[in-house]
DNA sequence: GCGATCAGCT
DNA sequence: CACAGCTGATCGC
């Protein structure tokens, strides 16, 4: 649970993710995601008089947040007020003190953050540097150097603060089975039962909150059905997740809820009360999603434990590991890191202990001797920044691996193969197809599976989740997490965007009036036609510049156009040739940059990796050479240290 | 009567 | 296990 107070050091004239308190006072707000943790105070009373009498006061988030928070009555009088922006495209944003008039520029880049719907993290530039918010976030190893916006040119951007996720930066929580790995397992699961007959049901016990989505469509996608749940209402914008629930209780998926629905699972009944027509009794199991963790060394990755007669729990995480977190501040390399949260059983002084070692001048001296090159995607070498400490060469996912899962270990390191990755893209596809077979994976019955006691290097558990036949015919053990094969990733990207949908109220969508107003927003939202250039040139595009009431949707649109996305304004501070926007921030090259690679960083679609600070385009023989030797084990540094040991 | 906080439960 | 978020009790305004 965030516990981040709502400000940043370098720009507390701004809230995020918090809105009581001190809050209250902000220039401008802004939330990462729809997580009630993340809106304390965006309802209160205080905060609504705020909004009566201000005309400036934003709040910005992603479009999908935007709809997802409009979907609860008690937060629609922000509706007026609220800015979605795109992913990944910068956004000057003036803020401006009503009293005083003094402004100060900012330019808010959002990034997809993985943790649910909509969720994002606000990369902040300014003149008191770039600072990242990363709210929640669920990223794999190697997706920073993905994220174009971390990048400036080739290098990643001089990043001065992040305000961390640190929800599970504990060595406690090393690793977290893969999105797909617990993906995969599941779907297993849900395969084996509901292909044995239309009695055969499954119940998804999921909590209260938005993440869970991409399960449902990619278990819907999987099984050509739709999982029922409650309600549409809120995804009524979404094709992509619409495409694959249903408010139709006659499916063999189910992940709808009830006050008491553990209670009718006890006794057989699913929380919606379906019945199958001929009263054959249904055969339901449970399936409850909980995170996993495992040790360092841990070779059990079970993404799938049963835990009783029908129930089941499946490995899930809306958060990243430990070891994705290293990765990710490993890579970014920021001067000051925050937490957000404690993880539990530690206190402040823990986490930012462990923090500090990720910070810039403790990785200073150790400095990387060996930085991603091109799109050396998957396979990136962790720069073992600070020293020593044994986690580094199990840093990237090949190592986070499990030792001896067979199979698995192999077809990991297959996947990372740096050679691969960067030269034979499609090689990587000799991963073996899923064992069709189904009905007999067996599944051991625990209590406990995240007991990461990597003590037992021995080896004795050996065979230990392998079998153990059940008497009842539920399946009954564990599914190992299976490397998947090269899984088109969940399409996470799918939930950044709010498509318009031509209002398929399948069953219970209200239409609202709003319904075709977002739509426009979504590709063009930025039209230029609908604003003068001219008149923006004033360059201090105050948010409230329309403060007279017009019809809902024109406000809407026209409220989306008060912040203008960077690249025009860019453009037009490069006309005057003040760039009076960031212009005291340490490198002026961070705002160019944006500007003139723009087109071409735009349309290299899938953002190569820009090289690391210091090297330089490596030729593709250099480049051949370095994996091999890299692939080896091989020591590839250019100087002083060494990979991986000392 | 509403909001904030906390215990309890999931 | 942890999450995210309910419900319900209590207290204060």
């Amino acid at each position: 649970m965030s516990s981040f107070p709502g400000r940043m050091k370098e720009y507390p004239s701004i809230s995020v993710d918090r809105f009581d308190r001190e809050n209250l006072h902000a220039r401008a707000y802004f939330l990462s995601h729809c997580h009630k943790d993340h809106m304390k105070g965006l309802k209160g009373p205080l905060l609504k008089r705020k909004l009566k009498f201000s005309l400036t006061v934003k709040l910005y988030c992603s479009f999908v947040t935007k709809e997802l928070l409009l979907n609860n009555p008690k937060y629609e009088f922000w509706e007026n007020r609220i800015v979605a922006l795109e992913l990944d495209s910068p956004t000057h944003i003036s803020l401006t003190d009503e009293v005083t008039g003094e402004v100060e520029d900012v330019v808010v880049t959002l990034l997809p953050a993985g943790h649910c719907p909509g969720s994002v993290m606000f990369l902040f530039e300014g003149a008191q540097g770039t600072v990242l918010y990363t709210g929640d976030f669920r990223l794999a190893a190697g997706d920073a150097a993905r994220m174009e916006h971390l990048h400036s040119g080739n290098r990643v951007k001089d990043i001065q603060s992040v305000y961390l996720d640190s929800t599970f930066y504990d060595p406690r929580f090393y690793q977290i089975p893969s999105r797909e790995a617990c993906l995969t397992g599941i779907r297993k699961l849900v395969q084996d039962w509901i292909y044995r007959s239309p009695y055969h049901v499954i119940w998804l016990n999921c909590k209260a909150a938005y993440g869970y989505e991409y399960l449902f469509t990619n278990l819907g996608q999987e099984f050509n059905s739709q999982v029922h749940v409650n309600s549409l209402k809120m995804f009524r914008q979404m094709p992509e997740i619409l495409d694959h629930v249903t408010t139709n209780r006659t499916t063999q998926i189910h992940a709808c809820r009830h006050p008491k629905d553990d209670e009718l699972f006890r006794t057989n009944r699913l929380p919606c009360g379906s019945l199958a027509p001929d009263g054959t009794p249904l055969r339901i199991i449970s399936i409850k999603p909980s995170t996993m963790w495992f040790g360092e060394r841990t070779r059990k990755t079970n993404v799938i434990v049963k835990m009783g007669e029908s129930s089941y729990r499946a490995c899930f995480s809306f958060h990243s590991s430990y070891s994705e977190i290293k990765d990710f501040l490993s890579y970014i390399n920021p001067v000051h890191i925050y937490p957000n949260v404690v993880p539990l059983g530690r206190t402040v002084e823990d986490v930012c202990e462990l923090l500090n070692l990720m910070c810039r001048k403790h990785s200073e001296g150790a400095e990387v001797v060996y930085k991603p090159l091109g799109k050396l995607k998957r396979g990136r070498i962790k720069s073992t920044s600070q020293g020593s400490d044994t986690d580094d060469e199990l840093f990237g996912d090949v190592a986070v691996t499990p030792m001896r899962k067979k199979l698995a270990v192999n077809l990991e390191k297959e996947r990372h193969s740096p050679e691969k990755s960067e030269l034979g893209d499609t090689e990587t596809q000799t991963l073996p197809q899923l064992q069709p077979s189904l009905q007999t994976s067996n599944y051991m019955d625990c209590t406990e599976s995240n007991d990461d006691d990597d003590d037992d290097d021995g080896g004795d558990d050996e065979g230990d989740a392998e079998k153990e036949e059940l008497p009842g015919d539920a399946p009954s053990c564990v599914v190992m997490s299976p490397p998947p094969p090269k899984p088109a990733p969940p399409s996470w990207s799918s939930f950044f965007t709010a498509e318009p949908v031509g209002t398929d109220d399948s069953c219970e969508l209200e239409n609202s009036q709003n319904s075709q107003t977002l739509s426009t927003d979504h590709t063009t939202s930025q039209s230029p036609e609908l604003f003068n250039d001219d008149d923006e040139s004033e360059s201090v595009h105050v948010t409230s510049s329309q403060s007279t009431y017009v019809s809902e949707a024109a406000l809407e649109s026209l409220s989306q156009l008060d912040t203008e996305p960077v690249q025009r304004n860019i453009v037009h501070i490069g006309n005057d040739g003040q760039p009076d926007l960031i212009d005291s921030h340490q490198d002026q090259c961070d705002v160019t940059d944006h500007t003139e690679p723009a087109s071409d960083s735009q349309v290299s679609s899938d953002f190569d990796l820009p090289l690391t600070p210091g090297s330089k385009a490596p030729q593709p023989e250099e480049l051949k050479e370095l994996y091999k030797k890299l692939a080896a084990g091989e020591d590839v540094t250019s100087k002083n240290h060494q990979q991986g040991s000392d």
